[in-house]
DNA sequence: CGCAACTGTGGAGTCAGGTCCATGCTGTTA
DNA sequence: TAACAGCATGGACCTGACTCCACAGTTGCG
């Protein structure tokens, strides 16, 4: 498969593959035509870049993602190591989704309170906000029922 | 309270509390003593900055995240657009939920097989890496009962 | 008084993750 | 044969989010 098949298949860029490869996220597989110099990409290239998508869009850095294509790659004489690889990777996903649930209720609960307390963001007294730092966290935007 | 206790208490560097400053994320209240150029943060920028580190960690852009706070600050005279952003934040978010939940999946289901199905991983026969883009995907890395 | 600790400002540097550009080869088609 | 699409390479450039540095005024303490 060849650059431009990748850039339409993708939707990605040629230069963002480009660079992909360069960072050794992508493989190529020798030149399928010896008169030119043109790459050839190994036939999991769309498999490998739909995986680098949802890893960026999850969070996870282009370095994070190339550890786990890494590992993917020489797999079946790394068991330990992967398992290693799987458990964190689970625990910074829990992590997130934990975060992101509470996130998902403080904003409900403040879009609630807009609809149903009518006007409840003009009762707030004064400056406060998103405290969600701390565990069983407060709303998100400041919220009526202000403190003082 | 001056940057120095603002970086006690925050954990994070004083150029990056002024970095916030400079992008609007941090608001001063003026100069408390009179005889030198010592600023004093608003006492709600504790708050902030757990929001900001929050924002962050969850991946939005300290420019989305700005957004939110103008917002808050302004926030009694602006209810249409708080609600509009709500949905919107709403809306990534959980769509980052469903991501993060299908991808927890994966990632369980392949140290499952790594620990139940002895050496599955060793039983891929080819690339076959992370697919997990499309809806209703299949597991992360790549898992035994391979195609072909 | 001297000196460290704290504050301020401005500007340069860094790293990730791309994006753009110039140049040059190949292959096809008019 | 000329134009044009497709590919390759190398390097410059860009944005976001810091991070470091130099220099200068202030304040607290022995």
């Amino acid at each position: 498969m060849l650059i431009g098949e990748i850039v339409r298949q993708s939707g990605l860029s040629r230069d963002t593959i480009r660079y992909y490869e360069r960072l050794g996220l992508l493989k190529t597989v020798g030149r399928p035509v010896p008169t030119n110099d043109y790459k050839a990409y190994a036939p999991d290239t769309l498999d490998r870049l739909r995986s680098i998508k949802l890893g960026k869009h999850l969070g996870f850095s282009l370095t994070e993602i190339a550890e786990g294509l890494q590992l993917y790659d020489r797999d079946q004489f790394n068991e330990v190591e992967i398992e290693a690889w799987l458990v964190e990777k689970i625990a910074q996903v829990e992590e997130k989704v934990q975060l992101l649930q509470t996130l998902r209720r403080d904003l409900h609960r403040s879009l609630d309170q807009l609809h149903g307390g009518r006007c409840s963001l003009t009762r707030v007294p004064g400056p406060r906000p998103l405290p969600a730092g701390s565990p069983a966290s407060g709303p998100v935007l400041a919220h009526a029922g202000g403190r003082r």
